[in-house]
DNA sequence: GCACAGTCGACCAGAGTGGTCAATTTTTCA
DNA sequence: TGAAAAATTGACCACTCTGGTCGACTGTGC
């Protein structure tokens, strides 16, 4: 096959990539504009009709392109041998954070999609169904053999995982809230990594054993 | 004065609010449409621009609306007094609760007015003057006046406090979601208020002294 | 000099925008 | 009862923006 958009360099076509993922976590898939992409990525309106033929397959192309990164880059890369729940966390964290610093509006794109109303969108079932299973193996990889016995003795340890959850959930929104105007390509995160793991201290506190 | 507006009957008075607040808060100002608003709220086109005369003035009216409601259905009603952390954010969830079975979109209209760039329009500075002391008055609100002495002696009290909002919000989020397709006005929360103590009796038994 | 992929943006028909207003119904009250 | 006043409607307006097209143009390779 001869795909102009393949053919690009790649730096360019990560902008394009990235701005049109921006643009329908933003909007929506119906309230997005082909407009403001282009204008937005520097490049002509024909192109992006040259690459893409239509709207819908600019959108589809970028929903297969997020799942992958998110299976290849996220989910395939968790380490089920860690079975310190806090431990395991940090490590999901982390992944989260590179993936989110190679492509910000990734997860906000992904999690708009089934969201909103599907709008008139003919969504492949190939793709409905690699979103099912990404959100049930993601779901797998946090809680799935998991050593319960370092929570404290007498302790609910399914709420205190949940809690542990949220809590780490927590601090990723409040990270991302701060850095929302800062670049985050040029961007180095090994400060945050220290207030993280003092954070990650006091669960350990918390939740465990002595 | 003779606003049409005041003199309406109070369920669809307060119905056209709701509706408005959802359209506001899921678009934005820019990009919200009087034309769904009138379609979903019931009414004919004229009416809307018979109760307030242009789009600005209802979003304007809506504005001043809610950070009334917040300030004396939420803010005025937390008890200081309550110098125990956990207790205080328990409180506060219960009062927020009752504010959003009210008002469902209140919070998220407010929340998207500061956060999308006020695009060309003019919010009078009394306005914003409210709102930045709402955020001030909330947080103060949060945490004055309490007993660090509870929490484990060896342990970082204010780390502590925000772990616990942050997994406060997290059990509030997942509920929101959880309860999205339900009908808010006839639900009863009572059992959802059994399983969120569940969860504040383990916050207790982490962060607390035995 | 010619073929051809890449690139652009003016342009299209159609949909939707905030807002208006003449016409109609409903309410008020002498 | 009847007329003045208030409430209500939706067709309509000028305008903006939509996804998508296409003829013109550029640069490259042979």
């Amino acid at each position: 096959m001869d795909d102009p958009f393949k053919k690009l360099d790649p730096k360019k076509r990560a902008y394009i990539i990235e701005v049109a993922m921006k643009e329908f976590a933003s909007y929506g898939y119906a309230d997005a504009s082909t407009n403001r992409i282009v204008k937005e990525a520097g490049i002509g309106k024909g192109m992006l009709f040259y690459y893409f033929k239509t709207k819908e397959q600019l959108y589809l192309y970028l929903l297969d392109y997020g799942l992958t990164q998110i299976e290849t880059a996220f989910l395939d890369q968790i380490d089920l041998s860690v079975t310190d729940f806090i431990k395991r966390m940090q490590q999901i964290a982390k992944k989260k954070m590179i993936l989110f610093k190679a492509h910000p509006h990734l997860m906000a794109f992904l999690g708009t999609f089934m969201l909103k109303e599907n709008q008139q969108l003919n969504v492949p079932t190939t793709i409905q169904e690699r979103y099912q299973k990404l959100i049930i193996e993601g779901y797998q990889k946090m809680y799935q053999q998991i050593d319960r016995s370092l929570f404290k003795a007498d302790m609910d340890a399914d709420k205190a995982m949940q809690l542990i959850e949220w809590s780490i959930n927590g601090y990723q929104q409040m990270l991302t809230a701060r850095l929302k105007a800062e670049d985050f390509a040029t961007l180095d995160l090994s400060s945050y990594w220290d207030e993280f793991y003092q954070y990650l201290a006091v669960l350990k506190q918390a939740y465990y054993k002595e």
